[in-house]
DNA sequence: GAACTCTATCAACACTGTGTCGAGTCCGTC
DNA sequence: GACGGACTCGACACAGTGTTGATAGAGTTC
């Protein structure tokens, strides 16, 4: 009975508990605390009680507005993979009309714009998935989506033989899309092996590019 | 004098911190537990209880042995890398002599075995890296160490023509160098959009050729 | 305007995990 | 047989997480 007794489930539910009301200010205080310690320091070394002392609140008050330290980073990552989705439905405009080489230089830079944009939630969302499931969850959907839109394209070049054929167009989008996952990570987290933050598209593209419309190697 | 008194460096000089006597067992044992666990469950989930008790000591007893769980992961890495160094080693021995091609595929081959075979503790290092420095530094070398070979063998196909020019060579090594450690780790992670572990390979080779070798896109 | 309810707050607590200190034991050697 | 070094661990101090229960205040509702 013991064991069982307790219904503990951190992090689940990502939002207040309650209903709504007033302290809609709090909640707001609490994430845009944890935007701007984001900015100073990995999440790994931020507290609960950092939180809650930046939003001026105590730590059981904080717990009353979100489960978990993770919880409050999830909600943030929620929004920039938001903007980032709003690119890519941008970008696959582009896409589908004119010149699909142009079309993606064009949506590899929406895309590392959006992230640039807000580096250092980036970068907690690299770390958070480690750790937390939701969060993994949550990253693979988003990566899933470009891989999906990506597998699309290569396919059409390829039909209308514009590229020509290879590895299946899936794999390649996903080593791509992964390719660019982690070449804009390195870069923003200022790695020792990185590419510079303005040399990032023109090398992502270019690998791009060859990859899809490049013949194998006739040496 | 007083602060200077204490060699206290927490995760600062990896094995024992005394001599060498008989205890090399329990320091073995150790390793050994840290090496099976990780083969059950992620690092962070990993307690230095669980290490004492795994090798049959106490808690207290595992810090006479080593500063801190960290360093005990990051003694299972540097053999990880000093495997894969000699992988290197020997992948660079097959590209200078014969077709640099074949040479790619074996040396990629090559790398992507030896981190396959342990692939627990490569998964604990891209843990490990996340929060820690030493560990941030150790695989950083090692990335350098494959960028810059890749950067060489780039500009020696460049010079001698049997590659076109593109971006600058050391630019593509580090996304190629980055893609293959994020699809590795994916593939390893079980993630959702990944490559399954027997497709990597040729996704990654066919990558690599038409990267380095093959033109832009004539469309 | 007293009783009722719902948001919001926090002191105090229980628990988990880390790293340290000091008091040992055991063993070889001088 | 006592000294010193290798080795061991109980007990502690500390940091962080998440929960509980008591309470204050701001609206209703009758």
């Amino acid at each position: 009975m013991e064991a069982a007794a307790k219904p503990r489930q951190a992090a689940k539910g990502r939002g207040r508990r309650g209903t709504r009301a007033s302290g809609d200010d709090r909640e707001r205080a609490i994430l845009e605390t944890a935007e701007q310690l984001l900015e100073e320091r990995p999440l790994s070394e931020i507290s609960v009680d950092d939180l809650a002392k930046g939003a001026g609140i105590s730590r059981p008050t904080f717990y009353f507005y979100f489960p978990s330290k993770d919880a409050v980073v999830l909600t943030i990552i929620d929004r920039l993979v938001a903007a980032a989705a709003g690119s890519r439905a941008e970008a696959l405009t582009t896409l589908a009309q004119g010149d699909p080489q142009a079309g993606l230089r064009r949506a590899l830079e929406d895309l590392y714009g959006a992230f640039r944009a807000r580096r250092a939630v980036t970068l907690a969302a690299a770390e958070l998935r480690m750790t937390n499931p939701e969060a993994r969850d949550l990253w693979a959907e988003v990566m899933e989506g470009w891989v999906t839109d990506t597998t699309a394209v290569i396919e059409a070049e390829r039909a209308r033989g514009a590229a020509p054929p290879g590895e299946p167009a899936r794999d390649v989008a996903i080593a791509l899309v992964q390719m660019n996952e982690r070449v804009q990570y390195a870069s923003f987290a200022g790695e020792s092996p990185a590419l510079d933050q303005d040399r990032v598209l023109d090398v992502l593209v270019e690998i791009w590019l060859r990859a899809i419309y490049g013949a194998g190697a006739p040496s």
